[in-house]
DNA sequence: TTATTTTCTAGAATAATATTCTAGTAATTG
DNA sequence: CAATTACTAGAATATTATTCTAGAAAATAA
């Protein structure tokens, strides 16, 4: 039902039609993992949903673990912008220097990566399910070179958010990691039972709960 | 090189061979599954592996994903034993009935569920690795019946243990669920990531501070 | 513009693998 | 001991992933 002649679009980003159609396809395939599992999705479903060929998927992703892999960082990257903007947030809502105000900060911080989960996580639960559970699958797929750019900078820029207020002693003298996980791991532990059908209640019903406890843990005492 | 005539070991449990057998295909494919993946893995690398023939691997298991299944049941079991030993430990140590002796009961078994999550990953990170990463392929491999009754088991004897005190207001007055999440949260953050080789420092190194962050997080104010 | 190169699409051909099936052997039970 | 049930084996089959060849579309150079 195409126009037959279809008007230049020479004037928009170039592969623009291309890097749409690739995100097209990982929607679908995200559809399918998600129905029917990675091993229970064969390339000939993706290829059905997806209206594409068995060449062109080829073309674009290299096998099935690396279109998983790719599913995967689509993901991350959407999860991590979501993080950004909260961050940004309380970077630009605060603005004084005096202690009161960057204790404040730290706090609202902290806070602020747990809301970012819990709203993410409870906006896109398809996503966070497989992001959740397959996360090895991008080692499998060979494409770490690839994710280890997007996670390094993405780890980077948190812990450098945190670095100064850690430094000044406002934060529990811990390593970043254990910091890290200190924050994040009751809400993620929460999530994929909730994700997975375990738990009833869904996570953003304790969103401040979770919020609490993880600037509760690492507050400097 | 087995001896020609074996004696007969009808006095010992019957099918003690064959269980013992499957314990050891089950040992072979977490091997494979944790150096290849499971996507990596084919039926013949068991086969050849295990010294078994496809058929018995199919009658022993059904399919591939049963296999796989099977080895995260048996892992979630052996880690349970654990558990369960550790809070025997601390309700055989403390034996009074006072207010003072119950309150540093529940912080002893508290931590008892850290410890015995630390301690059981580190002692079987290969075990842990697959657990951490394939709780799914339960559901896929339509398992779940079988999981569920241990699991089910596994989790009312956990809050179980924990309710008493929870009723008398020892705990913070929260869903048992999110306690779980508060108390296992941070600890299966770290050893996710520990596990994978993204973090260097080993999770027993922690230990303490996964104790008293789970007890900080659940104790009442 | 037209020529040339590159990227993408298609689907048939092939290769790898999972699963089933048949027949036979050992173990268990009545 | 006979009959039944559980197990083993590996060839035959079915499913599915991946490769390959050829052509269409898009981008680029002339």
């Amino acid at each position: 039902m195409k126009e037959k002649t279809v008007v230049s679009n020479s004037a928009a980003k170039p592969q623009a039609k291309t890097s749409e159609k690739k995100r097209q396809i990982l929607l679908v395939a995200l559809q399918c993992f998600t129905e029917q599992g990675v091993a229970g999705t064969t390339i000939d479903m993706i290829r059905e949903a997806s209206g594409m060929s068995v060449g062109s998927l080829y073309h674009h992703f290299g096998n099935k673990d690396k279109i998983a892999a790719a599913v995967f960082i689509q993901g991350m990257r959407e999860f991590g912008s979501l993080l950004r903007r909260y961050l940004a947030a309380v970077e630009a809502e605060a603005v004084g220097e005096e202690k009161e105000e960057a204790n404040r900060k730290v706090e609202l911080g902290v806070k602020a990566v747990v809301y970012a989960n819990v709203d993410w996580i409870a906006d896109n639960p398809v996503w966070a399910r497989f992001v959740f559970q397959h996360r090895s699958i991008v080692a499998a797929a060979g494409a770490e070179v690839k994710l280890s750019g997007d996670m390094q900078r993405f780890y980077q820029q948190l812990t450098s958010w945190f670095k100064p207020y850690a430094k000044q002693n406002m934060l529990k003298p811990l390593p970043v990691e254990l910091l890290s996980s200190l924050i994040s791991g009751p809400c993620h532990d929460y999530a994929r039972h909730w994700l997975a059908g375990r738990y009833e209640t869904p996570l953003s019903e304790y969103r401040e709960q979770f919020a609490d406890a993880a600037w509760n843990a690492v507050k400097a005492v």
